[in-house]
DNA sequence: TGTATTTGTTGTTCCAAACAACAATAGCAA
DNA sequence: TTGCTATTGTTGTTTGGAACAACAAATACA
């Protein structure tokens, strides 16, 4: 029999509870996304009745996701509304296993980053050795949340290839994993529920929620870090994914003819050409925070620096150029060092990307730099690991931080 | 005030109206993409209740869009199922102006292809003269539509880039069409709702409803003619449009360091290094219809043919690799003469898209050859001429094809 | 021939959103 | 201060559409 495609993704007729479920659903994520509320915009922005607004927010706030205040927005005529926000003793867990630390964030369901914690570690961890790391930390801050808090689940950021849909890394380079069950490991050991991405993924996911593309439906970034340059893409509001979940590994396109092969062995690469090392080495230094780095290229005078600059701008301009005409979005994000070379020579940087994106596209780009730098990761992290509540507020389960 | 990012597509509460919508969208839907349909399988597919499905088929065949028959379809247990399909006398009109003909077509509800006219012309067509040409050949095919068909509208479907929004042409090299209100011209001149797209894209729409690609929720699609290489993406289903609908223009993609333009000006893209000009001129060949084109290349055997063809093989498997790493499709679609490269050498084109694709992504990827050949281009129109009846069965109008 | 199985049909129930009427609270003008 | 108007919240009722239940119809099979 022929396969029904539309239907593919299962049951999608439309009964009553769907209905419930997708406006209670739409007006947590408003107020996720705006943190406060008046009632009466919820009624203009949604168009749903006055008395249904009530209701769903009653709802919500008889679930303990919402909270109403009797806040008075002074200024037009007409009895004050309500004021609407997200609860604040909702919790999620970020975590984020780099190659010489891992990273644990709380972030609250209106996208306050509470509390945050790196763990260095000498060598590389192997998976388990990360998560018990993650686990303890975990509880530790488990512990320390006032008592009440209720937890929405874990959403780990990998700097490498995920397997969303059970959570196995597929394959990070620079941690050395390989086909690692990260994300049913950590659950085993937290006993919450965890969700697993891409970190440049998240960090996408994030900007477009909280930073420099807050509400813009059609976006691509960059990120770049010591792990390589990672990409994200969000597509009439919603993250590409991908057949299998692999999308948007943007770092990896063939861009040139060149040999320099990148960190997953592909050649003439985004990634093989804007290599951070390469800016390490022509500025002598063996390591460098992010921000160092950025001093060192905004400063750099001398020929050979402003070579290697030089060229890897001409190489992100490609890159920018080549996604700008595929996906036609309505802005580029550059986060890392990326946004150190826009900022040594943004006209140039524009130039190019014109010169390499077709005009019909280009007219209406913007091209920005991330604005939550490294809460980007974690707070995107969160915000997957808040995914099954936003999306489903009357089922997605909350467990107690703590027995205080 | 801060702006309402999800919300962004106007109202997005759902009320019953929108409810009811969907599913008569829905069940529509399936029935236009399958044809025929046991009502049986309708409930399970949607999981909506019998009498739900019974009461959604019922309205559509008050509306004429569907038609129910006795049927039997034989094998199982039980009381056999009531068959329903799409109304036969339901069409919309497909126009394509190319630079040395425009083709005008009629495509059922069900996507038969019912009549077919090419209109030459020796240069190419302003963009009035092409709008005079369609309503001829339209408004002559309307008297021979058999009495009592309706009509969705016209798609139509033009080589180069279009605003989907308002049917302004923005660029098309080859017509030498700039900024031509095409749509509205033809919408004038007939009377009838005029949508407009690229060509690429609305091949690729008809590729995913009724060819190589039936089904599939994450395609990515090359298609090569005359006019360069175009393309189009299904992300999740969805076409993939942009922020202003200039997305997937995949032949302007930069992949290496060659200076040779593409028709657009851009140096070393998929359409500046596999272009059939080249293909033509080592065949010592004035002009050739993609079937001839397809022989010479089959049985291409002298050096230097085989040279070019392998050179092309090369940069398309370059282009594939890297569409393949950003959107991780379940396949991808090769149509025009690039499905005859592939099949002069399957081996090594395959091999050069894994050489080229991150492997994460190409563990399950699929490449094909297009089906539907020329047809792909005129249905796809016609399916974006319906898409209004589709989205809205019950409040798109159908207009009188004639008053026989 | 009878039984189990599946589907279509009809009348009823149920639920979430809309609606209507009224109360509450603000600004503004006399 | 006192009305008047405008806007929002609340409460009780209505309504539309999907689910449900019971029954009839049509098949395969023992």
């Amino acid at each position: 029999m022929t396969d029904l495609s539309i239907a593919a993704k299962g049951k999608s007729g439309q009964n009553r509870e769907n209905l419930r479920q997708h406006n209670l659903s739409l007006v947590l994520r408003l107020l996720h996304q705006m943190g406060t509320v008046a009632r009466s915009q919820l009624t203009s922005v949604t168009g749903l009745n006055r008395s249904t607004i009530s209701d769903l927010v009653a709802e919500l706030a008889a679930r303990g996701l919402v909270v109403e205040s009797e806040a008075v927005l002074v200024g037009g005529v007409g009895r004050p509304s309500l004021t609407v926000g997200t609860a604040t003793n909702v919790v999620a867990f970020a975590v984020n296993p780099e190659i010489d630390a891992t990273t644990v964030a709380a972030v609250t369901l209106d996208g306050k980053l509470i509390d945050r914690v790196r763990y260095p570690t000498h060598i590389q961890p192997e998976p388990q050795k990360a998560a018990q790391i993650a686990n303890q930390l975990i509880t530790s801050m488990r512990n320390q949340l006032p008592a009440g808090t209720r937890i929405a689940g874990i959403g780990a950021a990998v700097p490498g290839q995920v397997r969303v849909n059970d959570g196995v890394v597929r394959f990070a380079p620079h941690l050395n994993w390989i086909e690692a069950p990260f994300g049913p490991m950590l659950s085993q050991l937290t006993g919450l529920p965890v969700l697993v991405d891409n970190d440049a993924s998240l960090a996408t996911l994030a900007e477009r929620t909280y930073g420099s593309a807050k509400g813009a439906r059609h976006v691509v970034s960059l990120f770049a870090g010591s792990g390589g340059i990672g990409g994200g893409v969000i597509v009439d509001g919603q993250q590409l994914r991908g057949a299998t979940g692999y999308a948007g590994e943007l770092g990896h396109m063939q861009i040139s003819n060149s040999p320099e092969l990148d960190f997953s062995g592909l050649p003439g690469t985004l990634e093989a050409l804007v290599r951070r090392d390469d800016l390490l080495e022509v500025f002598k230094l063996d390591a460098a925070t992010d921000e160092e780095l950025h001093f060192e290229i905004l400063k750099a005078k001398d020929a050979g620096p402003v070579k290697v600059i030089q060229n890897q701008i001409e190489a992100l301009g490609r890159g920018v150029g080549v996604l700008a005409t595929i996906f036609n979005p309505q802005m580029v994000v550059l986060s890392g060092f990326l946004a150190s070379l826009f900022q040594f020579d943004s006209d140039r940087l524009l130039e190019v990307i014109r010169l390499s994106t077709l005009q019909s596209a280009h007219d209406s780009l913007l091209v920005r730099t991330g604005e939550l730098g490294t809460r980007a990761v974690l707070v995107g992290a969160a915000e997957l690991a808040f995914s099954n509540l936003l999306d489903n507020p009357a089922a997605a389960p909350l467990i107690a931080a703590n027995n205080k």
